[in-house]
DNA sequence: TTGCGTGCAAAGGTTTTGCATGGCA
DNA sequence: TGCCATGCAAAACCTTTGCACGCAA
C-alpha cells in the first residue's frame, strides 16, 4: 500500500516542504500551482497533479471528494495526526466548510459493524461525514 | 427550501416521467441525455443540466458526490423511499465503483452519537462511505 | 547509462454560459 | 403580451496524456 517514489527530485522536496507548513488545511491542485507561481519557484502543473497522486498513494496526504463540480481537495496529514493504530475520521460542515478531526471509539464500531454485517471494508481515510457543525446548526 | 419552477414545460414533464420509472437508481446528466437521444425525444443537454439543478433545489432528486473526476450522480427520491423515519446511507466501492444502498438502524445510531457527543448534525443524504465491497475485498 | 520525473501543450470530459428562438400563462 | 425555458454552440473548468528533454541514482 505504501509505495515510495523512486526518485527524490527537487520538485517533490519543495512540494513536501510546503505541505508540512499547512497541516490539516485543505488545498486544491490549483492552490498549489498558484502558490508556487507566486513564489517564483514554479512547478509544472502536471507535476503537481502527479506528485499529489503519488502522495495520496503513499498515504502522506488525503484526497477528499467535496464537490464534483469543483476541484478535488487535498490535506496533508501531520505526523501526530497520522494515528498509527488509531483511526481518524473527518466531519465537514456543509455551511462554513470547517473540517473536524475525530478520534472516537464509537466510530470505530461503525467500521466493525459495516465489516461484520454488511461485508463492507470502510476506508476512513477517504470517508467524510457531511453535515452541520455546532455553530452552524445553532443558527 | 422547496421552490417550484414557474412554468410546466414539456421537457420538464417527460424528464420527471422518466425519473419516476427509475426510483432509487443512480444516473448522471449524461445518462439522461443519452436515454432521450435513443428515444428520439431529445432534450437539449443544457436543459437537462438546468432541470436537474432545479429538481435538486426542489428536493425531488438528490445529487451525490462520488468522484470529482467523473460526472455528478443523481437519484430520484420515490415518495415511499423518502423514508419518513428511515434514513438511507450509501457505501461506494473504491475499486469496482459499485454503490450500495443501506437502511440500517445501527447507522442511525451514528447519527445520534455524532449529534449527542460531538454536536455534529450528520447529513445522510450527502455522506458517502468509501471502502471495499465484499467481492473486491476478497480478492 | 538507465529510466524515471518533469514540463509544455494539447486532449479529454463535464458543466456552464451567451444569445436568439420558441412556448407557457 | 411578457417572461421564462429551450437549444445550440462555444466557453470554462479541472484533470489527464503524449512526447521530448533533463536529472537522479
Amino acid at each position: 500500500m505504501i509505495a515510495k517514489s523512486k526518485y527524490k527530485t527537487k520538485q517533490r522536496e519543495i512540494l513536501l516542504d510546503y505541505l508540512k507548513t499547512v497541516p490539516g488545511k485543505h488545498f486544491t491542485a490549483g492552490d498549489i500551482c498558484e502558490y508556487f507561481r507566486s513564489q517564483g519557484a514554479s512547478i509544472g502543473q502536471s507535476t503537481v497533479y502527479r506528485q499529489l497522486e503519488e502522495l495520496v498513494n503513499e498515504g502522506v496526504i488525503n484526497k477528499y471528494v467535496l464537490d464534483p463540480t469543483g476541484p478535488a481537495c487535498f490535506e496533508y496529514m501531520a505526523e501526530d495526526d497520522h494515528c498509527e493504530g488509531e483511526v481518524c475520521f473527518h466531519c465537514k460542515c456543509e455551511k462554513c466548510g470547517k473540517l473536524i478531526h475525530m478520534h472516537c471509539d464509537e466510530l470505530i464500531e461503525i467500521q466493525q459493524h459495516l465489516s461484520a454485517e454488511h461485508q463492507f471494508k470502510l476506508d476512513p481515510m477517504r470517508t467524510v461525514f457531511y453535515g452541520l457543525c455546532e455553530e452552524c446548526s445553532e443558527k
